[in-house]
DNA sequence: GATGCATTGTACCGATCAGTACAAAAGACG
DNA sequence: CGTCTTTTGTACTGATCGGTACAATGCATC
């Protein structure tokens, strides 16, 4: 499944064909569609699915359950580690931006929207008004994201190290 | 040229098919293979081409040449203009994420690397010191980058438009 | 060891892929 | 009109696409 992911995260879904994965994986043709009958759809699927159970366990409940300030620091080291300081890129904003949106809209419409519901919601707690909240919640999303896109662009993993921190400070100091 | 670019913007580099845009243009196999003979490599290529210069003539120099305040308010005109408020994506910033970006990365990091350096540079000219001038460049491209994404992800062109305020507003602060 | 189910490799399918060949057509210019 | 180049439609290629069929395995449980 790490390795389904990463592929998928390489090459995109259109990009990622059968052979790559059997390839890759190791795995053959009667596995794959022995395990998802539905094909290379069902096992994007499956792959947003766990990025999507990561992200809950590990970003958003805490988010949503501890001390905001404790969340939000470690929502941010969190996320560098996944992204490996932008080596890695976010599946799910890939997939939002290319045709393979309609096909899983509503998967990547909840990553994000619970991302930035969590978010909001810590920055309530921690004393902010809830459209600045919002605004705020956003703010940090989008920037992980463009900071991913900009990374990769320039080649450059200090872009979205530096990004991050700059983003972090400036969250912390609104609350 | 702009139908072409809007294939690959909705479909992606490896989603975009011959017949795709055959059937799209209305123009045939042989004549896209005249006007192109590298085929879709060599299309996808003039599209960058025709994008960078889109936005050589009317951000990057601009930003060189006119008054600091007067070509960033421009450009945040411009640029929300461009994307249709995160109607439209960036078809650069798409190519940085998937296997593409290998095949374009000399035009995919210009585009990028001169969006920031023009950037900073209007803002430098405009009384920040380098370094802050440099961050608050790219936390601007990057935060345009990210807004399209999760516009798009959450369908909501008003987290495009307030994302892009916000960052204006705050920009305009800093000088 | 026998039975039954889960797993796998391999051969195969029609469809479609990017790309080519080439002759017909359309224009340009005299 | 005649000639020459540019442009276009169409038929075709081999390769690869996602997906299926199915027999051969492995592997428990009795």
């Amino acid at each position: 499944m790490p390795l389904l992911a990463e592929i998928f995260r390489e090459l995109g879904y259109e990009g990622t064909t059968l052979s790559q994965i059997t390839e890759r994986t190791g795995i053959g043709k009667g596995s794959l569609y022995h395990f998802f009958p539905g094909g290379k759809e069902e096992m994007a699927a499956a792959v947003l699915e766990e990025v999507d159970r990561w992200f809950e366990d590990f970003i958003y409940e805490p988010l949503r359950r501890d001390e905001p300030a404790v969340a939000i620091a470690a929502m941010w080291r969190g996320v560098d580690d996944y992204f490996r300081s932008g080596g890695r890129i976010c599946l799910v904003g890939a997939f939002a931006l290319d045709g393979t949106r309609e096909r899983f809209s509503e998967a990547i419409n909840g990553y994000f929207r619970r991302w930035v519901e969590a978010l909001a919601g810590a920055l309530v707690r921690g004393g902010l008004k809830q459209d600045a909240a919002r605004a705020e919640a956003e703010a940090a999303v989008l920037g992980i994201q463009g900071a991913l896109v900009l990374s990769r662009a320039l080649d450059d993993h200090d872009v979205f190290r530096r990004a991050i921190t700059g983003m972090q400070t400036r969250l912390k100091a609104t609350f």
